[in-house]
RNA sequence: GUGCUAGUAGCUCAGUUGGUUAGAGCAUCGGAUUGUGGUUCCGAGGGUCGUGGGUUCGAUUCCCAUCUUGCACCCCA
């Protein structure tokens, strides 16, 4: 009797009708932007051999990572059963060997190295696919959720980079969310580093200033202490957090600090490129270079991008950035890659707090039958046939049920016609047709309906 | 993983300083109307008061634990 209300597990959701039918109009957009592009589509599974993600995302992400148990009776195998050996990270490679996939990036990596022979290079692909973390629940945030990946693989040009903002743009002007595009290099991110001396700690001054907006300076500054920059170091960096003025400006101004460092100056070339391109392209969408621009991931090296909707409190909708050397791990070295990421549950969110779904109805159902009974029921389902062969969205109501009943459903399924066929319908062949909005009936035979719901509905 | 908030019908919420049968609106179902919905009127069903334990003559109410939700940190789409 254990009558335990059902659940689903924390983070999760199921999707009602109206609910699909807006998120289909997301992804609906988006792959097809994705396909403007020349970008085709591929799908790896929900599961991964935990060797293949564990750590690319860095320690966080490690722990983020839901593992799957083995099956069968893992734990016969394990030979010391004391309590020091079965420490969680000690047991762990011993009893899983899988685990659910954390982004689309690194699973595109190991099917690139995997498939390199079936592909050709440079190789645009596109994936929409939800992924797992094992993350607090919160506002934006769920256990599961839909990235929606764009990237190119094989190709060093900075064309793509270019190409991927231009998708950006494309992507929420057709979707009506007003956008800001963050541009930074983790190039320029290194060369700082190397130039205030802490070339070891670029994760830690990245991920403390990616704060900046959020804490403050002084917050930051405390935190690079903390993480053991000295205080020459730290006071070194306060300049170039504070670069202010426009693009032609901030460009000197980064050239000269970062003069002695190879790899910074690079990164400022590459983002010049970029972004002299995007000043010819005329976006719908702002963007800006944001040198506090850091993002988390471990695999980044080039350019990085984040995308946020503006006057929004849902973070970050889209990220992503170049990475030189993911496939190497696997086996792969010198194939450069970029790509994006869009989230498809934030981009919902936000859509819906700025009301931006286009209100159309939830059935794509044109037409219903009502059932009267056996006889009706013979009748009518060739006719059914006919109006769905003349590609109308029809359907019959499936019982003989109360009038009330039928029609209710009809209203509530948003079905703007309803035919009622009785004994009189049967014997002339006229047809009662009942407009749900305006409650019009008329007496029409099979072809004038099928005329008249095709001249409506166009 | 840390801190804070909350959990009462399918949904949104009342309520109880610990005391018989826990309420409303919406939704659902039935009837007024056996071939006419969206508006109206009448009625019905639905609750182990998140779960487990404790204190008490008695707990939905107080205490503890646990789960779930929301928020902040961490991190991120």
């Amino acid at each position: 009797m254990a009558n335990k209300k059902p659940s689903i597990p924390k983070g999760t959701r199921d999707f009602l009708p109206a609910e699909m039918q807006k998120r289909s109009y997301i992804f609906d957009t988006i792959k097809e932007v994705f396909q403007r592009y020349g970008y085709l589509p591929i799908e790896t599974p929900a599961m991964e051999n935990l060797s293949s993600l564990l750590g690319k995302y860095g320690e966080e992400g490690d722990k983020l990572l839901f593992k799957i148990l083995n099956s069968g009776d893992f734990f016969s195998k394990i030979k010391n059963k004391d309590e020091e050996s079965l420490i969680t990270n000690k047991i762990t490679p011993l009893i899983s060997e899988k685990g659910l996939r954390y982004d689309l990036t690194v699973p595109f990596a190991r099917f690139v190295v995997q498939h390199r022979n079936d592909i050709s290079f440079p190789f645009k692909r596109y994936q929409i696919q939800p992924v797992w973390r094992a993350d607090r629940p919160q506002k934006g945030r769920y256990r599961e959720f839909f990235q929606c990946d764009v990237d190119v693989i094989g190709s060093n040009s900075l064309l793509n980079e270019v190409e991927l903002i231009l998708i950006i743009d494309d992507v929420f002007t057709r979707l009506g969310i007003e956008t800001i595009i963050c541009i930074n290099n983790r190039k320029i991110l290194y060369g700082i580093a190397e130039v205030i001396g802490e070339p070891d700690k670029v994760i830690d001054i990245t991920i403390a200033i990616d704060k900046i907006d959020k804490i403050g300076l002084e917050k930051v500054n405390e935190e690079l202490f903390q993480k053991g920059l000295s205080a020459e170091a730290i006071e070194k960096l306060q300049p170039i957090i504070n670069l202010k003025g426009i693009l032609k400006e901030k460009f000197p101004k980064l050239m000269e600090i970062l003069k002695d460092s190879e790899i910074g100056l690079q990164g400022i070339e590459e983002t010049m490129m970029v972004l002299r391109h995007l000043k010819d392209l005329d976006l719908d969408n702002k963007w800006r270079l944001d040198l506090t621009l850091a993002r988390g991931l471990n695999y980044y090296t080039g350019a990085i991008i984040e995308v946020k909707a503006e006057n929004s409190s849902i973070g970050s909708i889209c990220g992503g950035g170049r990475y030189d050397d993911l496939t190497g791990i696997f086996g792969l070295p010198d194939v450069s890659g970029v790509g994006i990421s869009f989230g498809a549950d934030r981009i919902y969110d936000v859509m819906t707090e700025k009301n931006l779904f286009p209100n159309k109805s939830i059935s794509t159902s044109k037409l219903l039958f009502v059932n009267f009974g056996k006889d009706e029921e013979k009748y009518c389902l060739p006719l059914l046939a006919k109006i769905r062969k003349a590609e109308i969205n029809a359907e019959i109501y499936p019982d003989h049920a109360k009038m009330k009943k039928q029609m209710t459903y009809a209203n509530n399924k948003n079905i703007p016609f309803v035919v009622l066929v009785g004994a009189d319908e049967m014997r002339t062949g006229k047809l009662t047709l009942k407009n749900m909005q305006t409650g019009e009936q008329d007496k029409l035979p099979i072809d004038k309906i099928i005329e008249k719901i095709i001249s409506i509905s166009n």
